[in-house]
DNA sequence: GCTATGTCATTC
DNA sequence: AATGACATAGCT
């Protein structure tokens, strides 16, 4: 019998994997997922690897091929399904399995921890200066390079010295042979910390009750992927929980997703105060390594829930029973880096490999879901009242160009004027929720037009109140320029509306009233999101002015007013999922108005009233909007009714990028495809063409069939591998 | 002819 | 990433 393993997962050329026998004393003890140590390399260094398969068949040379040395982890089943999950993500989204195996496998932490290599001077410093003098007069430059530096640090990091200081490792051990510096490494720990209080478990309504009963009988049956389709409101936690405690009964464990702008302290408490001890968060502010203890807590069975963004879909379950996806549609559930996972996709093969369930929540499913649905693919169910009885609240749309024509420059409509009034009057209080960040508040110069832009990215700059120009996506920042920086003229004059400026217009017109703002400024410091969404819900504030961030998933029972301020905003966006980001935006925000029995209203302000996606949204008609996006769709080749793979390229070097992507281009005019069920676009600028200096280029791809575009992803792969006018570009395969 | 250094391919 | 093989530069 043979193994194949893969050797540590530290470096890309070392990705695939090799072949070792199996020695006489461990036959029948490996198992794929398992730790080993085997001697590697010329010198039979020895090193972790991950046995990845058990085999028959015999690849290479007998005469090549070494012993397995012995288990340093047996891991029962769940790391090994971790890695079958590994090895179907990098075929699926086009990565090595290294970075599959990094996404998914916690060691990484570990062998972090480990690897972090120091040089230090093993001599006194007037010893070192001596050796350097003989270094210098035999003109053993590198020496010299690394003795200088070391004299003056006493202290380098490993990696970092090799490559600033342009040093081969030869020179290293020539040194430590000659008993001048050593070689050390170090680690380091860190304890998370956990909160927690009670909370009793409410009765179900009848429909939750047919909900939860309906999905628990699909689980005996033919297990297909659940969605649970519920208007906001609907109580959508209530079944959740009545299916964790049913999967927890059978000893089995439960991975709750939740995207991660959701993921607050609200949410938490409801699931800790049910669950107790039982449960585990996970969140992007804790650290590696605080990730990697709860990831070992759950491995040892510590414990039985654990509530998370994305990333806790890798949690290492023994006896996995339940993935429960909340927000199903969120946009944070595909993964931006490689392997560009989406999570839903993710779990459910998670899942069919542990014999787990997997379970799909959301007020406005996505197209995905819900065409599979409705295909049979998954299972649906509705939730369709809302609970304790509130009514969905009245949606009245307000067409600014109409309020222009009439003499209303103010970004405040007349109407949500009159509304807020009355609002504040009764003492109630008012969401106002701007659609998009990066488009707020910006310079443009009145004369040549020209936006000011960021020198590093290609986005405009953002306002702030302090007068500084922010870009929000290196962080660059500056003096807000007298005047234009291409024509020299003085009159540059600020465009549209950030979340500072619409607080600074609703403060001039209702003075008495108590302003919160919620977005990036405001948030930044740890703990800042709670407390405001704290200090709104106990009533110290009548107005909470913000952007995506305020309408995700909070209950705040005296909120009755809603106003969005430009609902078309995120429609401008170059992207064939913009309607339905809108769609499921607009709902969300209506739906915040009018909890628990007072009456909502929502004001809608809209530059594009007629678009269907804001219709839709105002008359709260998911058909409607389902029927229309998914035509447009298909008539498009779109996903999910056509499949797309999107070639992102990028560099620094702009010529070179583009002569590259050309050359993708006709490298996949030339295959053998078929026009009419193959289609490629581009190459064109991603919608930010360049980001921290780096130039950023797509091509895409369309074609109905999945299987065909890994096949070209591959072709491609090889191609991009063979020329060495590719190594410059860093290149990304992305499907959808 | 020797050593230090850099470059390159190899790793089951 | 780490190693050794090999080529080359600069020394005795």
């Amino acid at each position: 019998m043979y193994a194949d393993v893969i050797i540590d997962i530290s470096h890309e050329r070392l990705d695939r994997t090799f072949q070792y026998k199996i020695p006489e004393e461990l036959q029948g003890k490996l198992a794929p997922g398992m730790v080993v140590s085997v001697p590697f390399g010329q010198g039979n260094r020895s090193r972790k690897a991950y046995v990845v398969k058990i085999t028959q068949n015999r690849e290479v040379a007998s005469e090549k091929l070494k012993e397995i040395s012995q288990i340093i982890r047996e891991r029962e089943n769940a790391e090994g399904n971790l890695i079958a999950l590994a090895s179907w993500m990098s075929r699926t989204y086009g990565s090595t399995m290294i970075q599959a195996l990094k996404t998914v496998l916690p060691i990484q932490e570990k062998a972090r921890e480990k690897e972090k290599k120091k040089l230090l001077l093993s001599l006194s410093k007037e010893e070192a200066e001596k050796v350097l003098e003989t270094c210098k007069r035999k003109n053993h430059k590198a020496r010299v390079r690394l003795l200088e530096a070391l004299i003056k640090n006493e202290e380098l990091d490993y990696t970092e010295t090799i490559k600033q200081l342009k040093i081969s490792t030869s020179v290293i051990k020539g040194l430590q042979e000659a008993n001048v510096l050593e070689v050390s490494s170090c680690r380091v720990y860190r304890n998370p910390v956990q909160k927690r209080k009670r909370e009793e478990p409410l009765t179900l309504t009848r429909e939750q009750k047919q909900a939860a009963e309906g999905i628990l009988q699909e689980w005996d049956g033919q297990n297909r992927p659940c969605l649970l389709f519920g208007v906001t409101g609907s109580g959508k936690t209530q079944v959740y929980m009545e299916l964790i405690e049913k999967v927890l009964e059978e000893g089995r464990q439960v991975i709750v997703l939740i995207p991660e702008i959701a993921l607050t302290y609200q949410t938490v408490q409801r699931f800790c105060g049910r669950f107790g001890e039982k449960i585990s968060v996970i969140n992007s502010r804790l650290s590696l390594s605080e990730r990697y203890d709860q990831f070992q807590r759950a491995q040892r069975g510590e414990i039985q829930i654990i509530i998370g963004p994305r990333s806790a879909l890798f949690t290492p379950f023994q006896n996995l029973g339940l993935i429960l996806m909340d927000e199903e549609h969120e946009q944070s559930y595909k993964s931006e880096n490689t392997p560009r996972y989406h999570a839903r996709e993710t779990a459910i093969k998670r899942a069919e490999l542990e014999g787990a369930h997997v379970v799909l929540g959301s007020a406005t499913p996505s197209l995905e879901s819900y065409s599979r649905a409705k295909e049979g693919i998954y299972r649906l169910f509705r939730l369709s009242s809302r609970y304790g009885e509130s009514t969905l609240p009245q949606v009245k749309i307000v067409d600014m160009r109409q309020e222009l024509k009439e003499g209303n420059r103010s970004i405040l409509s007349r109407r949500l004027k009159e509304a807020m009034g009355g609002c504040l009057e009764r003492k109630e209080q008012i969401m106002l929720f701007l659609n998009r960040r990066g488009y707020a508040g910006f310079l443009s110069c009145r004369m040549c037009g020209q936006v000011i832009k960021c020198p590093h990215c290609d986005v405009s700059l953002s306002l702030h109140r302090n007068g500084r120009l922010i870009c929000h996506y290196c962080g660059y920042e500056t003096e807000e320029p007298r005047q234009c920086p291409s024509c020299g003229s003085p009159y540059i004059g600020r465009f549209q509306a950030g979340t500072q400026q619409i607080e600074e217009v609703v403060k001039k017109q209702f003075p008495q009233s108590r302003i919160l703002r919620m977005d990036l400024d405001t948030t930044r410091k740890k703990d800042s999101y709670e407390r405001i969404l704290s200090l709104f819900s106990s009533g110290e504030a009548d107005i909470l002015i913000g952007t995506q961030m305020i309408v995700k998933g909070h209950d705040f029972p005296n909120v009755t007013l809603v106003g969005v301020l430009a609902a078309d905003l995120s429609l401008y966006a170059e992207d064939y999922r913009c309607a339905e980001k809108t769609f499921q935006l607009l709902t969300q925000a209506v739906g915040r108005a009018g909890r628990r029995g007072k009456p909502g209203e929502a004001v809608i302000q809209t530059y594009q009233p007629e678009h269907y996606s804001i219709q839709a949204a105002v008359t709260q008609d998911y058909e409607a909007f389902f029927q229309e996006e998914y035509s447009f769709r298909q008539l498009m080749g779109y996903p999910p009714a056509g499949g797309m793979l999107a070639v992102l390229g990028s560099c620094r070097e702009e010529s070179l990028l583009e002569q590259a992507m050309e050359y993708i281009g006709i490298f996949l005019s030339r295959l053998p495809l078929k026009k009419a069920q193959t289609s490629i676009i581009g190459p064109a600028d991603q919608t930010i063409g360049k980001i921290n200096d780096q130039y950023r280029k797509v091509i895409y791809i369309k074609d109905g069939n999945r299987e065909r575009l890994i096949w070209i992803k591959d072709k491609l792969e090889q191609y991009i591998e063979m020329n060495k006018g590719f190594q410059k570009i860093w290149i990304q395969f992305d499907f959808s």
